[in-house]
DNA sequence: GTCTATATTTTGATAGAC
DNA sequence: GTCTATCAAAATATAGAC
């Protein structure tokens, strides 16, 4: 289940870039059954037998790729917190960054959003432990927050979800959004992601702030 | 690519609905292509001939469940709806109302999910006009209030994702929580949906309202 | 309406030459 | 490291008897 990397570096080793690449559009845009070994051969121009000599099952590939997405995601926002600033702006620097790695990573809201519905059936111990370093970290904000008196205590599963989801929905659901807004009133324009990043932030403080809100400040959508 | 319901009614009839439902819960879970029909003949105690008998394909089944799900999604809100009130009131009630279809659902939330991480691959037009359904009816509480000056202007997409992402996430992750809860700290103690919902009321009243919040009055979590 | 085969294709994975 | 050829096991779908 592991991914026996060869050790030899001889020529540029291009192949298994190429393989991870093709392999991530592939699960990303047909999830874990829906993708074929042959298409992901075929998509990174290599032959199928390569698949196996670099992974030794579709699903040790499957995990590799789930691995590293996450851990990424781990590291943006642990540096983002790592930069210091009141919680509230560490908040708002949490949501900013998982917005960016969000479209910095397209393939990555497809695959979490499938990884929930299939209830991680693919997510090992590793992956988990990502996961858990993510939550950690919004955990970590809040209780600055509540500390320091600018946060009401909360709930960090509860304020996760009201962050993740709409971000990683909107993301994920730029097809389905275009086909549905497509018969709706021009009233419907198709909103940007920064409306919706907006949108969290000012729905998520609002509730976490302690101040009263001074009203009409904020906008709620572009 | 119709479902093509025999007509006679002799007997219970009570091998279809053995079937949607076995075809639901496989689907739910495993998703379109993870889905064997082998599988779902044999949840269902009958013979995978029996399948093809009352649906044309394997696709003709998913899409008659994806039908009916969306289409009871889109007349709760729409009666929701219809029950009248102040705007803030309906809002309200609307997010009850998804909250209540997707715990009554169990497997809307996946197949949801999966749907907007396939790119809505199998929607048809009829599972759109549903989708659309729904949109409609938050748009018109959202202009509701705008007319009225509860709300400020908003964006309909916008709201729908900052409402319906956290419930559906939270309630199919459900299984991913308690493996990612299990390791964290007790002061992690899983939410129910109860605290999500308050959450999403909370929120988005706050951003949509033109009103000065009464600091200290809305709780963010249980 | 229901079942027992069975046809046909696809798919994950491997053997073995170069 | 890379390819060709191929196996063995699923998986969708159908024919046809009862």
């Amino acid at each position: 289940m592991v991914s026996q990397r060869p050790r030899s570096r001889s020529g540029v080793g291009q192949t298994r870039e190429r393989l991870l690449v093709a392999a991530r559009e592939e699960f990303a845009a047909r999830g874990f059954d829906g993708a074929k070994v042959d298409r992901i051969a075929r998509r990174a121009r290599i032959n199928k037998a390569m698949v196996y000599y670099h992974f030794s099952s579709k699903a040790a590939l499957y995990l590799a790729i789930l691995r590293e997405q996450f851990a990424a995601v781990a590291v943006a926002v642990s540096d983002a917190r790592g930069k210091g600033g009141a919680p509230v702006e560490q908040l708002s620097r949490y949501i900013d960054t998982i917005a960016h790695v969000a479209l910095a990573r397209p393939h990555f809201p497809p695959m979490w959003l499938r990884e929930i519905a299939e209830g991680g059936r693919h997510l090992d111990e590793s992956v988990l432990g990502e996961l858990r370093r993510v939550l950690e970290t919004l955990a970590a904000i809040l209780k600055d927050g509540r500390e320091q008196g600018a946060f009401r205590p909360a709930h960090p599963f509860v304020i996760q979800m009201g962050i993740m989801a709409p971000l990683m929905f909107f993301v994920a659901s730029a097809p389905v959004r275009l086909r549905v807004g497509r018969k709706l009133p021009p009233a419907f324009a198709l909103p940007d992601l920064e409306g919706v990043v907006a949108h969290v932030k000012a729905s998520t403080l609002a509730v976490l702030s302690t101040a009263p809100a001074a009203s009409g400040s904020r906008r709620a959508s572009s």
